[in-house]
RNA sequence: GCCCCUGUGGCGGAAUUGGUAGACGCGACGGAUUCAAAAUCCGUUUCCGCAAGGAGUGUCAGUUCGAGUCUGACCAGGGGCACCA
């Protein structure tokens, strides 16, 4: 018997799909219902290993398994092209960002049509491409027009190691993503989008979002951090500054415990008080002088100074509060200025213990005594009841600050206010491989658009990367250029975007990525979105899929296009990682897998004969040579062993752990399915075959077909690939054990087989092709519909009880289904296990669960 | 500090609504085949026990005829946010 040789199959079934075309999604006209399925597109870092394959193999799955249930699928690829790496690459090798890019491109394309990709790669796109990248220019342009890209001097995260700016989202506990550098902050003149706009919506949509991972919804929801609370305005007694200081509370029930006001350093009260007073001018030189590192500022002790002016408390005119100013307080955040209630939280308690403020309590906790209840030193932050504070006494912390609220705005003293977390995302970066900012720079117009039929601003070819700092910057002559207003020698912006930017609407580009004079157009965006699913990392939680919400709903209200909702993403799921073994060589260098192998129980490094260190199992990376690179595999094993092994084991949203004997195991598996499938004897019906009339072994076979395919059927929908992939085992074990002995067995178990590779079709598409074909079913396997199961096949006519004894399992009882209750239980009582189990006791209850479970309670 | 998730055999995990815990795979052990090996095939494999039987889903309680599943407290691991007013 021959054995399945992927080496031969794969590249004749992937010829055969490309030759028809299979995978080009049709669109409105296509008379179809559509399905749009994406994975997270690559960045072109160099090669795809094992670990890169599981995103694309889960969504593969999905697309081809929708595409069997009638959809028109959308499944596209392309390329996140735009990025450091590749101006790091030329760097170290000189060679052009663009030509390493594109290279990669080239490698990685292969690499994925290897693997069998259901894709459509009519729609391909990279968003280096000037193609790419105009519409994105114009994107930029619009939103400028609209109010939602401006230009700022602000306080900024800086990477010393990347040499740019990088956005709140970028930094990953005080250190940039990608460098790793302890992140500085900059007083700088940015650009930045405006997404805290949609601060409300965004937080308000997530609810919305029920085919995300809870996971995810909750992280975006803290990091926008909606906090709900007031304004208050403290009518200052000195009215040099203004009328009133602006505070942002979240408890204003707390009011009558206020001790004093604090302002952020930077604050501009803070700094007009500055220039008449040396006192406060150390002070805030001296914040200004502390670290800039995040973990610097976290560790900085509490501090602060007394401003020398008051205010009024807003409930009681008669009532004056001092106003500090306290390097804890965050100008960027609220108002830049608090009122501090130190018996209600502890930074403020720690404040007033430090400088000797008094401490009111306001808020009594549930059960505690009016009389005896005192602060200390720790704070009560909790809700309770108030008191001490006039007409909010006796009130709970929620009707408190209802209370106040409306008697501040009866005051005109304050109101309802509502504060975020999130900040606008900063979109300028100091780098040469990224989309050029479209405007100029001009000295009498300021910045100017570059008109739409200028576009695209290209970036310049002959750049050098012998310094840390921007390219664009040094070039000697890409800057200058005319004002597009006035004519007058202007200056190019040479700031590119975040590559955030480019990923944040190529899912809209995929719609109609031949669409010259639009980002896209409307009217496939529209047939096409959102994404039904969407399949990525978790480590896009923030960042990407943040991004892309707000893109949408920016887009919408610039009238690029109608997006219902605005979300992007209808469904998403976030798929584990591939993890694999380390290695370390003796003199303490990373080793790949293939340059270790095992003598004699103990892994030695190939090339020194020297034992290795075997280190943790982690996510595979290129920087730890833990990979296993894809075309290795597939030369040894086929791209079916590595879906099949990716989508095994593990439940997709968790790791899977790489390792040979799991390989090894795949391969026998696809074997064992090989064999199964060609012991049919010649001459029997085609797979496509219904064996109606089957009794006995080949009923029992076809029911078995029947229940498999419905689990896996909803194992796919449930996105459980690794429940699904153990019920397929479950079927081949089946048919492979069953050996008809006649016409109707032949038949069941060609059903059986029939069923099995349809089934298998979205996980391990050539071996279902090669099978299909063997086993002479018509046309391919990617053009038969999935089958249905059978409901008279999923059900049992007789069903084994089993028989609890105070809710241990003493026996159990083949009956047929649907036997009445009165039945089963004298069977139960009756049975000899049951009447062992109960001897010398009192039968109290009987419960009998018809056709699952009967329990007898004894006493 | 606040918020969220996860704890099941030697391992990855299954048990979708409270109803036979351990499907399926890996590993291990035994056997067949072979001169031998690889490959393949057939068994066994939660723990204790020869067995009958007993125990068992992180710990302790609770609800229930019945709990891996529900509730509470705790322990452990992982993740997010964090001077956010």
């Amino acid at each position: 018997m021959s054995r399945y040789n992927p080496r031969e199959a794969e590249p004749k079934w992937q010829s055969a799909w490309a030759e028809r075309d299979a995978f080009r999604a049709g669109g409105p006209e296509s008379g179809k219902p559509k399905y749009y399925v994406l994975e997270m597109f690559p960045y072109p870092s160099g090669r795809i290993h094992v670990g890169h394959s599981r995103n694309y193999t889960m969504g593969d799955v999905v697309a081809r398994y929708k595409r069997a249930r009638g959809f028109d699928v959308l499944h596209p690829m392309g390329w996140d092209a735009f990025g450091l790496p590749a101006e790091n690459a030329a760097r170290d090798r000189g060679v052009h960002p663009g030509k390493w890019t594109y290279g990669n491109i080239d490698v990685m394309r292969k690499q994925l049509q290897r693997l069998g990709l259901a894709l459509d790669w009519s729609r391909e796109i990279a968003t280096c491409d000037p193609a790419y990248y105009r519409h994105q220019q114009a994107i930029f342009l619009k939103l400028w027009e609209n109010g939602l890209a401006y230009r700022k001097t602000a306080k900024v995260n800086w990477d010393p190691v990347d040499q740019t700016v990088l956005a709140n989202e970028q930094v990953i506990d005080g250190k940039g993503w990608r460098s790793g550098a302890e992140v500085e902050q900059r007083e700088l003149d940015q650009w930045f989008f405006k997404i805290t706009q949609y601060a409300d919506v965004l937080t308000d949509a997530i609810e919305g979002l029920d085919r995300w991972p809870d996971k995810v919804r909750t992280m975006q929801s803290n990091w926008i951090g909606r906090s709900r609370g007031a304004e208050v305005r403290f009518p200052l007694t000195d009215t040099r500054f203004g009328e009133t200081i602006d505070v942002f509370t979240t408890r204003p029930d707390t009011l009558f415990g206020a001790s004093f006001l604090a302002l952020a350093p930077d604050h501009p009260i803070v700094k007009a008080l500055a220039k008449d007073n040396p006192q406060i001018e150390a002070f805030c030189q001296d914040c200004a002088r502390m670290g800039t590192t995040e973990e610097e500022i976290e560790k900085a002790p509490k501090k602060g100074i007394d401003l020398g002016i008051k205010v009024r408390h807003p409930f009681d005119d008669t009532w004056e509060i001092p106003v500090w100013s306290a390097n804890f307080v965050l100008s960027g955040y609220g108002t830049g200025a608090i009122f501090g209630s130190p018996a209600g939280d502890q930074r403020d308690l720690d404040f007033a213990r430090k400088y000797g403020l008094p401490v009111n309590p306001v808020v009594l906790p549930p059960n505690a005594d009016a009389a005896t209840h005192t602060i200390e030193d720790e704070a009560f932050t909790g809700h309770g009841t108030i008191y001490n504070s006039r007409f909010l006494d006796g009130l709970e912390t929620p009707a408190a600050i209802e209370r106040a609220i409306e008697e501040l705005e009866k005051l005109d003293l304050g109101k309802g206010a509502t504060s975020y977390r999130l900040r606008d995302w900063l979109v300028s970066r100091q780098r040469y491989w990224g989309c050029p900012i479209p405007i100029v720079h001009c000295a009498d117009c300021g910045a100017v658009p570059v008109p739409e039929d200028q576009l695209p601003v290209v970036l310049p070819e002959d750049v050098t990367f012998d310094q840390p700092s921007n390219p664009l910057e040094r070039h000697p002559t890409w800057k200058n250029t005319d004002c597009p207003k006035c004519g007058k020698p202007a200056r190019r912006e040479t700031d590119t975007l975040d590559t955030f930017v480019c990923s944040s609407w190529y899912f809209l580009r995929f719609t109609s990525p031949w669409t010259e004079d639009a980002p896209f157009a409307p009217a496939e965006a529209e047939h096409w979105m959102p994404v039904d699913q969407y399949v990525g990392g978790i480590e896009h939680a923030i960042l990407h899929l943040l991004y892309a919400r707000f893109f949408t709903r920016a887009l919408n209200d610039c009238g690029l296009m109608k997006l219902d909702g605005g979300e992007p993403f209808a469904g998403l799921f976030t798929q584990g990682m591939v993890t694999h073994e380390t290695y370390k060589s003796a003199d303490g260098k990373w080793l790949g897998p293939d340059e270790i192998e095992e003598r004699d129980g103990t892994r030695v490094e190939i090339a020194t004969g020297k034992p290795v260190t075997v280190g943790a199992i982690e996510k595979m990376s290129k920087s730890k040579k833990n990979v296993v690179d894809l075309d290795e595999f597939i030369e040894s094993y086929g791209a079916d062993a590595a879906r099949w092994f990716v989508l095994s084991d593990s439940p997709p949203e968790r790791d899977v752990e790489y390792t040979d004997s799991g390989v090894e195991g795949v391969w026998r598996f696809i074997q064992r399915l090989w064999t199964t499938v060609t012991s049919l004897p010649e001459g029997a019906p085609g797979p496509a075959t219904i064996a109606a009339d089957a009794s006995g072994d080949a009923l029992d076979i076809r029911k078995a077909a029947h229940k498999a395919l419905k689990s896996v059927t909803d194992s796919i929908e449930g996105f459980r690939f690794n429940s699904a992939v153990a019920q397929v085992h479950d079927l081949v074990n089946a048919l492979r054990k069953f050996e008809p002995t006649d016409a109707a067995g032949v038949a069941a178990k060609a059903e059986g087989l029939g069923i099995l590779v349809r089934m298998i079709a979205p996980f391990v598409p050539h071996l279902a092709e090669e099978c299909w074909s063997v086993l002479g079913g018509e046309g391919l396997v990617i053009d038969a519909a999935w089958p249905e199961a059978d409901p008279a096949l999923l059900v049992e006519d007789t069903v084994t009880l089993p028989i609890q004894v105070n809710g241990k399992r003493r026996a159990q009882i083949d009956v047929a289904k649907g036997t009445p209750e009165d039945l089963v239980k004298e069977l139960a009582l009756s049975h000899d296990g049951v009447v062992r189990a109960t001897e010398g006791l009192t039968v109290r209850k009987v419960i009998v669960v018809p056709d699952r479970i009967v329990n007898i309670v004894v006493g």
